[in-house]
DNA sequence: TGCTAATAGTTGATTTTGTAACTAACAAGA
DNA sequence: TCTTGTTAGTTACAAAATCAACTATTAGCA
């Protein structure tokens, strides 16, 4: 009966993703945060909001996965720098929708940008088709 | 002239690094936060511990990445519980080495299998060529 | 030796998160 | 219409992470 190999953190996943998550966010969040001076949940609400334009908190939380009271400080933040502004709906006054002011959509503009430039120095040490797998495994952890 | 297309969050890399390692972390979470009453930094130091053997704090923090005042709060933590002990090193009086206690041995030994087997069920959808894939890509991107 | 700088680890203050409870508005059936 | 339940979003308090300053010890070197 051969012995079972030990239990090695660099072959357990989530640790691995973790890991990877972390150091590959590192270098991006100085432009958020020292260019922009976001926090991190502030430009994640940012991007989200910038892809899908004028839209509810609770919308923005079903998407991200982030904790609704996590949103509302963000947006809470994000206003008070007149990046984004808020209207009550009309039919349903329990809602708001959200949407970027163009101080907000310049920002989201410049963020993509280097967001997209930071992506490619990730991904060209890679094949086309490995990129392809990969985000298609990330994708596929992702509830 | 082409448009460029226009960003994408769900091609951005350390989004979905970001959202799959807090995904695939969350269930393994449950484990060791509700059933071991551990803490996030205290799960991760036992595993660096249990892995190397007989260490430095110092040593987890360049492995592990995790910042000094995190560890040694974990630590104390841990020893509190008696699952791991310290002696001062005799050469040098700043440091202090930790080991794992048998209660701490027993309960790393535990976790890991219980880590094996939750990291299987990731993994049971990919191929092997895939599942090697992935460990080179995402190792490739820690620092 | 005696001075300065570096290292190991801890502690305290400030920020950020996470958890629960809360207000306000709407929905739907008795 | 009244009662109960649900939804949108905020707020309050507790837990945790971050950052800076601190103690104690050692190293390097004039």
């Amino acid at each position: 009966m051969p012995d079972k190999p030990a239990f090695s953190l660099s072959d357990f996943i989530p640790y691995l993703l973790n890991r990877a998550a972390e150091d590959t966010s590192a270098d991006f969040a100085k432009i958020y945060k020292n260019r922009f001076g976001l926090l991190r949940t502030e430009w994640r609400v940012l991007f989200h909001l910038g892809q899908i334009g004028e839209t509810t908190a609770t919308e923005i939380g079903q998407r991200s996965k982030i904790h609704k009271t996590k949103i509302s400080r963000a947006v809470a933040g994000l206003e008070k720098r007149r990046l984004l502004k808020r209207t009550r709906s009309d039919t349903d006054r329990r809602r708001e929708y959200i949407r970027l002011m163009p101080a907000g959509k310049k920002m989201f503009a410049e963020l993509s940008q280097a967001a997209d430039k930071y992506n490619e120095t990730l991904m060209e040490k890679l094949t086309l088709d490995e990129q392809a797998l990969l985000k298609r495994m990330l994708s596929g952890f992702i509830a």
